[in-house]
DNA sequence: AAAGTTTCCGAAACCGCTTTCGGATTTTAC
DNA sequence: GTAAAATCCGAAAGCGGTTTCGGAAACTTT
């Protein structure tokens, strides 16, 4: 079992059989004899054979195979999602034996590019693509090719196609209304530039929580900043540069919420107890920040998987728009959300700020 | 520009040309006039044509493929660099419009599988495999297979193959060389189990370096824990329970240094000040541990690129050996090292402890 | 103007596998 | 015993490209 692939011409010559006759064997044709059907395939695996692909799929007309388009960085520390998800999808197309492939673009116009030509050259018979914009020419795309494709994510009008999903918005609700239940008024979002719909939808859920306390909503405690820990860094001295500063924020995510507590320390303050932080994402490493960092994680774990699934429905000719699927993040609480500090403690606060 | 793809036989009667003459126009090869080249060209986009790959590579006789061999997660914090790793291949092999397919096992014996099936299909025609055990099956059988690959890390013999990798050995050394200098002479190791090669690698340079700076190898400052947070917390309290604990302890990784931080915590004891510690793998998330995790930083940014590079280049018939890289890492000061308490400062330790 | 070159494209074969179709051989039916 | 039905396999065509080869047409050469 070395060397060279071995071909169905050779295993049929070696069996005294035709190549079709073989073929068919292989491939369970009730009209060959179970006697030959046996012989074959024992003399497939003893000989190592394995079909080619290309030849196979060439006539089979069909790629057999799924692309997954890397999303360009922004955060590197938010990457971990990408390794779970392409493990999920290739369990899911392990199924059938259909293939994965990865691809990265450098740009956006190189995306489309690849996309055009990964479909048109029936290198793959669907597409996977993350993080889409609110208006993801990507989709438009795929849907003018008439390429099956899922979407890990939404865009504004997320009607008529196939998409998985964690509800942000309602995510964000659930946030804001823990530090109001204790007892937060002032609280503040720090996100990134609302190009992807994910930001938007975080945002439209902080804003539908703060008026649906009766709160007013305040332009100065929405903050807009890179999408990294630096990002929320920066974000975060804004707001408590403020003359009424916020005592609680929620964040767009967990990477710009470590910058959030950065920043925080940097003033001496202690996140937590001087001001909350809620992060979102789940990212295990929130455990370690300093101090833990109080999340709303989202159940990543099947969403490779579940996509994988409903791509092959799709393939399969399933109507796209059967396909969406949301699914709720969950509050863990840390370290990073307490009651709102009473006025003495924060004179106390301040006090003690002096003496040092 | 849409709909189904558009197959050189359509294209040909367009033009009014025959088949094998629009596949040597686009070609370039020089038997075409420049005119009809011109035209065929021109049709060709205008139509939005595209070669069949599957076509194409069983004609060429090649899958213009390499694929990847997804790690099976021991620490699901540590995954990020799988994602610039993927990144890295995918650009070096874009410059040839190679693609990257990347499978994902469920165990070992199924791994192998999977990569005979890969090489004998003539699906992929190079492989890139990560962390390899001290002594790994699946190099043994890419080598049978005559299927060319990289590796990124080393085996136990690591003469015959090509490889790119980061120094684990010189870093330990650099890092215990580091505590020594700063008067720690009872220092630690908090690793895992061995069969990975790179944890051998990194235990020796700790042992050299002991004995390098005249100090005896205590078997006790020696742990193994499972390969995550939770390994190095519980490790951590193994080496503080000792009847003379160390006063620093280098960590397999990041994620392991993370855990012996909060088992020092959990004590009540600062890391960086009572203990120090320093970790591997200069993750960016150690900037917001509690405090910031000194540690050895792999330049991995161009570890995709490299081995991408490098693969390709055995495939054109390069001899593997000759393909070997070692990058060094590089001691990144933040805050959890820091020099050895005296025995004054420990009792003031201890004394406010107390008080507590 | 005839012979020798070039230039440029079509005919044919092939890559390795799948699938349809037809026919020889065996089995069943009467 | 022969006709009809099953059984099993080979022949041929096709998937969509690439590459070799040969020859007609156009261009040199003398």
């Amino acid at each position: 079992m070395s060397g060279k692939p071995i071909s169905l011409k050779v295993l049929a010559a070696q069996l005294g059989l035709t190549v079709p006759t073989v073929s068919r064997a292989l491939n369970n044709y009730p009209d060959i004899s179970p006697a030959t059907r046996e012989r074959v395939k024992r003399a497939a695996d003893e000989l190592g054979y394995r079909a080619n692909q290309n030849a196979r799929r060439l006539s089979l007309g069909t790629s057999e195979t799924v692309g997954y388009l890397m999303p360009r960085f922004s955060s590197l520390i938010a990457q971990p999602f990408i390794a779970q998800l392409l493990q999920g999808l290739g369990e899911a197309l392990g199924k059938r034996n259909w293939d994965l492939l990865v691809s990265h673009a450098e740009s956006s116009k190189d995306e489309l590019n690849q996309i055009e030509r990964m479909v048109r050259s029936g290198r793959v018979s669907g597409l996977v693509v993350s993080r889409p914009l609110k208006n993801d020419p990507r989709i438009r795309l795929m849907q003018d090719l008439k390429c099956p494709f899922v979407v890990h994510g939404r865009t504004a009008s997320y009607k008529d196609y196939a998409w998985y999903d964690v509800d942000g918005e309602d995510a964000f609700e659930t946030s804001v209304n823990h530090l109001v239940a204790l007892g937060h008024s002032r609280i503040a979002f720090v996100g990134a530039p609302l190009q992807h719909q994910f930001v938007q939808d975080r945002l439209n859920g902080y804003q539908k929580a703060i008026k649906g306390n009766g709160l007013t909503i305040d332009q100065d405690l929405i903050q807009i900043a890179e999408f990294s820990d630096d990002g929320g860094e920066i974000a975060t001295d804004m707001l408590l540069d403020l003359v009424d500063p916020p005592t609680g924020i929620v964040c767009l995510s967990d990477t710009m919420a470590l910058g959030a507590l950065a920043a925080i320390r940097a003033r001496g303050l202690t996140p937590g107890k001087d001001i909350s932080v809620i992060g979102y994402d789940g990212l295990k490493f929130g455990i370690h920040s300093n101090p833990p960092l109080t999340t709303m994680a989202q159940p990543q774990a099947h969403a490779g998987r579940r996509l994988g699934d409903m791509l092959l429905s799709i393939i399969d000719g399933d109507d796209p728009s059967k396909h969406q699927e949301l699914q709720r993040a969950q509050l863990v609480l840390r370290k990073t959300d307490g009651p709102l500090q009473t006025a003495k403690a924060l004179n106390d606060i301040s006090s003690r700020e002096e003496l040092k």
